[in-house]
DNA sequence: ATTTATGCAAAAACTTTGCATCCAG
DNA sequence: CTGGATGCAAAGTTTTTGCATAAAT
């Protein structure tokens, strides 16, 4: 319902690259773009990243050229980006929510030796063995897959 | 590197149908069968299911026949036999860690409407366009589909 | 001036830890 | 007895809420 004719990712990479239309790209999206909201957006969206609420928290307040933020406002920002659209929540590891700032369709691997995650592209999945949605229809496709380091032996 | 010859939730299943030979299943896992435990599994693995860890407290406490356990206990005793193998936690709504009783391989329905979630056989996966797995092993694979009701237009 | 939105302190909810107690040998 | 395992109160984290403040009309 967003009536721009580009993706939203693209438009982060714009804003990022454009430097303080950050606030513009919030502009766009409904979101108002305050100085704590403004200093989170360029944490989360400076490239396509994993990241939870207190790493975030920890980025804006480190580097604090634009304004420090409290706890609640981190959680109440990043929400409100999940609801406008600009970014997803994932449940890639159970130990942990994660915000991820590419909304484009795509899979994750998460290796659970080093906690890395990488994004893929969407994989064919065969769905003609599923049940039929009786008054539901599909929303969306969540796909992990979990690695592990090949620590010994190589065959 | 257990070595029955049956399948976890056979033993689950049997150990619940043959009433107080929870203990036993616990022993068979390496687990010894406190009251607390016997509680907790008794609950648990009356059937299929993913609880969260305070579902699991309130239907204990409820139903105290057999004993009474405190918060603390239901998340050690959950993490202790998701360490033995006999309870997988999974990640299937950013808002809830839940327990899943079926430790087989399967794949799950969320309708993010009503929060209901549903077992699915596994689903083909064509991971030919996978990028390679550079000192890495596939581990498991996890799939989520994400369903709504159909609230208006049923076409 | 009134209304609506914002940001954060405090509260609530969730999870982990350290230690007193229990139990098997 | 003794050593290891157990269970829980208390501490530590994470997340939400309610309200004082700020912005917009």
């Amino acid at each position: 319902m967003h009536s721009t004719g580009r993706t939203t990712n693209e438009n982060a990479a714009r804003a990022v690259a454009g430097h303080s239309s950050i606030s513009s790209f919030l502009i766009n999206h409904g979101i108002k773009p305050t100085r704590q909201r403004v200093a989170i957006a360029t944490h989360l969206f400076e490239k396509d990243q994993h990241l939870s609420a207190d790493i975030i928290l920890d980025k804006v307040n480190k580097d604090s050229t634009i304004s420090t933020v409290s706890k609640a406002t981190v959680y109440n920002t990043l929400k409100l980006f999940v609801d406008e659209g600009i970014l997803r929540e994932v449940a890639i590891d159970p130990e942990r929510i994660l915000f991820d700032t590419n909304t484009k369709d795509h899979h994750h691997i998460l290796n659970v030796d080093t906690g890395e995650i990488r994004d893929i592209e969407p994989l064919q999945i065969d769905t003609s063995s599923l049940p039929e949605l009786l008054g539901e229809k599909l929303d969306s496709v969540d796909l992990i897959l979990k690695v592990r380091n090949q620590l010994s032996a190589p065959r």
